[in-house]
DNA sequence: TTGCATTTACGAATTCTTTCGTAGATTTGA
DNA sequence: TCAAATCTACGAAAGAATTCGTAAATGCAA
């Protein structure tokens, strides 16, 4: 169900590209010390458990995500918020603000999106 | 270096009340499915790892946390960031704030926090 | 004191994850 | 056509992380 922090990368991958064979998987992640029949070997198995599909019909099979990007991330989230951050939310972000050179726009996109949720 | 997450969740406990013999930290997980010896064998791995540290000077090890608590959040955190929300913080933080209820007084905390940051 | 409960130590089993070698199929282009 | 390149399938090894059984030590209470 919770994918493996290798999952995790080659999702990122297939969300960001939409659709990937397992070369260009292998290619964006750019791994040294990590060889392609590993990754091949990885998205198998990640078909196994359906976290991604994938077409058949030429040589090269090509793979697509099959679980929501959102739910996922959030799936993650909870459960730090939950094992690392006690179940502080703000403590979280507050650190995340804080350790991080964020931009100015980025930072009055987050006001923005805090002053919506305020007059919700 | 890096805690697994069995051992992130005995660090919060040890973080949170500071000194702890096993079965304290045994009490407070409560977790069904795992047995003292369990909890026990962990701590004593972390131990070695120099993750805690301990007094066995009666018979009950009496255990504390040995590495830094905000440091360690942030090395998850980044990771996280890293590897789940391809690098984007606020995307991170807009998340976090949007799927959990997070009270006014929170999100008004957070938002000072924002205007400090904006005017340093 | 003696035996019961609690604790530590430790090895070993189990499970999960990652890794890759090798074999066989398919495509391509010389 | 056939050889080289590319790909999939698959088993199995290696490595982490988790789990617990059992033995031995310790302390406590009757």
């Amino acid at each position: 169900m919770k994918p493996t922090e290798s999952e995790m990368e080659i999702l990122q991958v297939l969300w960001n590209k939409g659709q990937c064979s397992v070369r260009e998987v292998f290619e964006a992640l750019n791994k040294k010390d990590v060889g392609y029949t590993t990754i091949l070997k990885l998205m198998q198995i990640m078909h196994e458990k359906e976290m991604v599909t994938r077409d058949t019909s030429s040589k090269t099979h090509i793979y697509t995500a099959n679980i929501n990007k959102e739910k996922t991330q959030n799936q993650f989230l909870n459960k730090m918020i939950d094992t690392v951050y006690n179940g502080s939310t703000s403590r979280l972000v507050m650190q995340a603000l804080g350790n991080h050179k964020t931009s100015k726009e980025e930072l009055d996109l987050i006001k923005d999106y805090l002053n919506q949720l305020e007059t919700r």
